[in-house]
RNA sequence: GGAUCCGUAGCUCAGUGGUUAGAGCGUUCGGUUCACAUCCGAAAGGUCGAUGGUUCAAGUCCAUCCGGAUCCACCA
């Protein structure tokens, strides 16, 4: 008999891993076949790796696994991401523990403090995914800062600029006062408070407002014009008595208003508010939307600084936090006799930070925009469109399919009240924008075009790269040479590229991918924009699939979290059960865009099937040693081997649905309940008997075998280990057991 | 305000309109040195959220309601 261990020991899977990578079958240079790409979402590099990722690297490393073993030419692309604003957030509270502020230090002191941050985690992450035992490419391996991408990111600016996609627009936008940024919409959270309602005399008219200390930048009053009780006002200038004096001030009549909030009559506060900014703009020529709007109110009037204080220099309240002024501003309106009452018991939304979930403070601040709905022409066609609708058609025809399906749902109706997408922030760690300012002139350029250019300070909403992560990065690994002139400043003339991208033998090979594996939270942020991006700029989607996948829990349901303590490590549990253990424990349950609650428990059990994997092949080939390999079946074990089939057509249907869920438990239980518990345990007889000997041993020997290759997917190491007892090639290169009939 | 999803065993969830509604974990009982410190066998446990409808047939389709979750959103 031979010696072989009655325990699976995974303290050797980094030595499988390595066993992998130096065969050279990660990178699909060393394949053949028809290409299966999955690109892999970026990890950020600002943070340790968790259970998250090992999700993601498990369901993409199944898929991957299933098509290398089925003969395609797989690459799985590796990468990190920078992370613009979530790693500036992370670096940020940092600084904040150590006493200091990103506003003491310079831009480039900050930029390379930041820089060493994530290439520390960069490393860790990579190891990490190393760990997790994910068959990547890591010859591909690519990182969102690399100046291949920038300048990829830098061309696609460029030409959406030509296509009049992108502009710049002095507009009201979410502003955090505390990371002093501006925020897209998908950035900004809404919470339900409970705030007093403030009832203002405005001269012989009553209004309702939760802000009264904006109402130094007021430049109209409004009301429905259908309600009659105020139909003789509009139009009117009324007197009225204020905190500072008399002033005027001009009644408008717009559909906006309801008439039964408050007293019907709102204040118009353009610089501060954006429903009201809104309104501004469809009643003044200068509000710039609306073509031959009506010249009837002045523009907005900023009376809050970035900083969230009082912008009213000569006065009492300037320099006021906004807070602090609203109650010395209702304290003297009190006093003059201008407050009519107080309702407390207001209910409404306020927009927060997603990251530090301060209120925000709608400002007027000049950004760049992405027009989501504005039609352009597409290159050698006279084919308009939209950006919303390159991606509404692709989802609509199922060029791009989604799983789960209701997700499609989910992005049409995101859609379908999409608005133009702020793509510029405030902060430093990320991609500068490649424009330059002279006077009244732009020049889009990655170097200073000379002499008085002064560069845009701001940087790239990290998804504004990150959209681009598909085609990028493909075609950064061909590194073509750019035709673009963007270093040296000069503008390019060229058309945009659409339908026919550059690209070398990578993007032609392996792009358009077909599965993009990721949290449903991105859906919107990343799914949607990669969609958009890849049809804008190559004519083709960047993925066939998608597959989206849930949060992963505690046992209890609750949310992971440092102060909860009730975080997973991934790394610490593959240490204790092993690898395929946690890689069960992940797959099993888990149905795509649902949350997945984890236990230790569960993956105990997982580690219980490692074992018992490893004990049958132990079993096995303890028992076929020597075996005549030109044996005949008997009828009996042919059934068996006919039942296998079935649980093969299974597996393969199942995979091919993107079930892995059920791909995983059916073969956890035939392995386990069918093979083991029966068929074994039947065969210790059979195996005693000389007649019936030499059957039984091609059909256990058959059976493990196929087992090993059908489980090789999800769980990697174990099968490896046993199929390298006595096998020299790989099982992570055999051939998947194809029985469809 | 708009939208989406979910209510099935103690827990987590499966369940193409068709026998007796399943799995894992948990529970209870029994057995085990013979591949398996990580084993095996068996059992208990369900008016499938409620009501009505369509159908020969409904956990499944439709409507309404109740309960829960989530997403989106410029109403002061």
């Amino acid at each position: 008999m031979r010696d072989i261990p009655t325990t699976y020991d995974q303290s050797k899977e980094s030595k499988i891993y390595k066993l992998w990578e130096e065969s050279g079958f990660f990178n699909p240079d060393n394949l053949s076949g028809k290409p299966y790409t999955i690109i892999m979402p970026p990890s950020n590099a600002n943070g340790q790796v968790h259970v998250g990722h090992a999700l993601g690297f498990t369901l993409q490393d199944i898929m991957i696994r299933f098509e290398r073993m089925r003969g395609r030419k797989t690459l799985w692309l590796p990468g990190t991401d920078h992370a613009g604003f979530e790693t500036q957030v992370v670096f940020e509270k940092k600084l904040e523990k150590e006493g200091r502020s990103r506003f003491q230090m310079t831009r480039e002191e900050f930029y390379k403090e930041v820089w060493d941050f994530v290439q520390d985690y960069k490393q860790q992450t990579e190891d990490g995914i190393r760990r997790l035992g994910a068959s990547t490419d890591w010859s591909r391996n690519m990182f969102t800062l690399d100046p291949r991408i920038i300048q990829i990111v830098y061309e696609t600016f460029e030409q959406m600029y030509r296509d009049g996609l992108i502009y710049r627009g002095n507009r009201i936008c979410n502003w955090c006062v505390k990371h002093q940024t501006g925020l897209a919409d998908l950035e900004t959270e809404h919470e339900e408070r409970t705030d007093p309602l403030y009832y203002i005399k405005y001269g012989p008219l009553t209004l309702a407002t939760v802000r009264p200390e904006t109402k130094f930048g007021d430049t109209a009053l409004a009301v429905n014009p259908k309600d009659t009780r105020y139909k003789k006002y509009i139009g009117q200038e009324l007197e009225a008595e204020g905190l500072l004096g008399k002033f005027k001030i001009k009644v408008i009549a717009d559909e906006l208003v309801d008439k039964d909030f408050g007293t019907g009559v709102v204040k118009v506060t353009p610089a501060h508010d954006a429903a009201d900014f809104e309104i501004w703009q469809k009643h003044s020529a200068k509000g710039g939307s609306v073509p031959g709007g009506k010249d009837e109110i002045p523009g907005p009037k900023q009376v809050i600084d970035k900083r969230g204080k009082m912008d009213l220099p000569n006065t009492k309240y300037h320099g006021l936090k906004v807070a602090e002024a609203r109650k010395v501003v209702v304290e003297d309106l009190q006093k003059l006799g201008l407050l009519e009452k107080i309702d407390e018991t207001y209910k409404h939304n306020v927009s927060l930070c997603y990251k530090c979930k301060n209120v925000l403070e709608p400002l007027i601040i000049p950004q760049w925009y992405v027009a989501m709905t504005k039609k352009f022409k597409i290159r050698n066609s006279k084919f308009e469109i939209s950006l919303r609708d390159l991606v509404v058609n692709a989802v609509k025809n199922k060029k791009v399919k989604i799983n789960p399906i209701k997700f499609e749902k989910v992005l049409m109706h995101w859609m379908k009240n999409i608005r133009d997408w702020p793509i510029s922030r405030q902060i430093w760690w990320g991609i500068p924008i490649p424009v330059w300012y002279k006077d009244n002139e732009l020049k889009i350029s990655e170097a200073s075009p000379g002499e008085g250019w002064v560069q845009d300070p701001d940087t790239f909403d990290t998804w504004f790269s990150s959209g681009q992560w598909p085609y990028a990065t493909l075609m950064a690994l061909d590194n073509t040479p750019s035709n673009s002139p963007l270093k040296g400043g000069e503008q390019r003339d060229s058309p945009p590229n659409i339908g026919g991208a550059r690209g070398g033998i990578n993007f032609q090979t392996f792009y358009p991918t077909q599965m993009m594996e990721t949290g449903w939270d991105i859906l919107f942020f990343w799914v949607a924009r990669m969609i958009m991006f890849g049809l804008y700029k190559t004519g083709q989607v960047p993925f066939e699939n998608v597959y989206l996948h849930g949060l992963v829990r505690d046992k209890d349901r609750q949310k992971m979290s440092k102060s909860k303590g009730n975080v997973i490590d991934p790394l610490g549990v593959i240490d204790i059960y092993g690898n395929d253990a946690l890689r069960m424990a992940l797959v099993v349950g888990n149905l795509p865009g649902n949350d997945l609650p984890l236990s230790e428990d569960k993956v105990r059990g997982y580690r219980n099937f490692a074992n018992k994997i490893w004990n049958a092949a132990r079993f096995v080939m303890q028992n076929t040693e020597g075996m005549d390999a030109t044996a005949q079946l008997a009828p009996a074990h042919k059934v068996i081997l006919k039942n296998l089939d079935k649980v093969t057509n299974g597996t393969t249907k199942l995979l091919d649905k993107q079930d892995l869920a059920h791909a995983a438990e059916n073969l956890y239980h035939y392995f386990w309940h069918t093979f083991a518990d029966k068929i074994i345990e039947e065969s210790k007889a059979q195996l005693a008997n000389p007649k019936t000997k030499a059957s039984t041993q091609l059909m256990l020997k058959t059976v493990l075998e196929t087992c090993l290759k059908l489980l090789h997917p999800f769980v990697p190491f174990v099968t490896e280990a046993a199929w390298q007892i006595n096998h020299k090639n790989l099982l992570l290169v055999e051939k998947w057991p194809i029985k469809l009939n």
